[in-house]
DNA sequence: AATGGTTACAACCGCTCGTTG
DNA sequence: ACAACGAGCGGTTGTAACCAT
């Protein structure tokens, strides 16, 4: 037996609103509130329409202090950085923007902002093709010659240009990012404490969950995670609206925090919206101006891990940003569990390269 | 002016989760 | 413990507006 539906389909308007239905939903809620029950609401107002529909007519268009397109470059940033910090989770990004609504900023990313910030990428992509290509040029054999040497060479940070699409090393034997002392330090500077104190471990006897805690965390590295926020956000307006905001799932996240927050650096886990995953993977220099998001720090060693999510150990920038707010990191195993059959299938597609 | 393609936005759909009886 | 229900969420679709030809 199905669900009943929540309103009779037959009877029922859809489609645009008019002004006249908006003016009675408006003045009806302005008046008496919702009353708590969507569904009784239109049958209240006379209107043939949704509980569903004058709810979200309501809390996208004709609620008080809507914002609607203008988004500013600050506001930019921050869905960016949110979005890679958790991905599609529209409903929490709005609650950081006050006025914005999650459809709004749903649309505005998948119609501009993802255009954008993946146009800009390739745009730079080509630009380096180009001068790596002169300098080939310029270089003539000698590349070929010295390709043994070109590891030694390569002294910056940066990963080594990868073709795109080219098969990404997929090796057990060399998990990137096996220090421990370096990710604590790292989480230390993010201002939680990770215990290696009864972790569980994986079938394969890899202890390979660290346990991401805040019960424990001094005033100096809470302190230092405060200033972190701040350095790295840009600017305090969503950390008020993160301290001050009623909204519940962020009252649920920041509890959750106090019973100690697993991160589960599982083999080939990545939380990573798949259009960033192109960036991610096939470039990490992409990422380049988006420090902002996680700091330079942050940004070397995405560098460095960024291509293994394979090892054991290992940790990818997935994982990582998803420190950049612990509020809602601590959703983390819920967003790992969310992780779209497209992101598995990715992760599939470069290990089939791989091998 | 007509047509076809693209973009931006509003609205819908179906699912999950929390609450209630 | 369970089912029914409403609220909320994210993905998808429909369509008006705009633009290029």
């Amino acid at each position: 037996m199905g669900r009943a539906p929540c309103c009779d389909k037959a009877n029922v308007k859809k489609g645009p609103w008019s002004p006249e239905e908006d003016a009675k939903l408006k003045s009806y809620i302005e008046q008496n509130g919702t009353g708590g029950n969507w569904i009784a609401l239109p049958q209240k107002i006379g209107l043939k329409r949704c509980g569903k529909s004058c709810r979200l007519r309501w809390l996208n268009y004709l609620r008080p202090n809507i914002k609607h397109g203008g988004f500013s470059e600050e506001e930019d940033n921050i869905i960016c950085s949110l979005y890679i910090s958790i991905g599609s989770r529209w409903s929490i990004i709005a609650a950081q923007l006050p006025g914005r609504t999650d459809n709004d900023i749903k649309n505005y990313w998948n119609t501009r902002l993802k255009k954008k910030l993946l146009g800009k990428h390739r745009k730079e992509q080509q630009a380096r093709r180009g001068s790596s290509l002169k300098q080939e040029m310029k270089r003539g054999g000698e590349i070929v010659s010295d390709n043994n040497n070109n590891q030694n060479q390569n002294q910056n940070p940066y990963w080594p240009e990868l073709p795109v699409l080219a098969p990404i090393p997929y090796s057990n034997q060399e998990p990137r990012f096996t220090d421990h002392v370096s990710f604590r330090k790292l989480l230390i500077k993010l201002g939680g404490r990770f215990s290696e104190v009864g972790l569980p471990t994986h079938h394969d006897g890899t202890g390979s969950s660290l346990q991401f805690t805040t019960d424990h965390i001094s005033s100096t590295s809470q302190q230092t995670y405060e200033q972190s926020m701040i350095n790295n956000m840009p600017s305090s307006a969503p950390l008020d609206a993160l301290n001050n905001t009623g909204n519940i799932q962020f009252a649920q996240a920041q509890s959750y925090m106090g019973g100690g927050v697993e991160l589960n650096m599982l083999q080939g886990q990545s939380c990573f919206p798949a259009e960033l995953e192109e960036i991610v993977y096939n470039n990490p220099q992409g990422l380049d101006g988006l420090e902002f998001l996680c700091g330079e720090d942050m940004m070397y060693n995405n560098r460095i891990g960024s291509t293994s999510t394979c090892g054991d150990q290992s940790i990818g920038l997935g994982e990582m940003s998803s420190l950049i707010y612990p509020p809602i990191a601590s959703n983390y195993e819920g967003i790992m569990q969310q992780r779209t059959q497209r992101e598995c299938a990715f992760e599939e597609l470069r290990y089939s390269q791989a091998n």
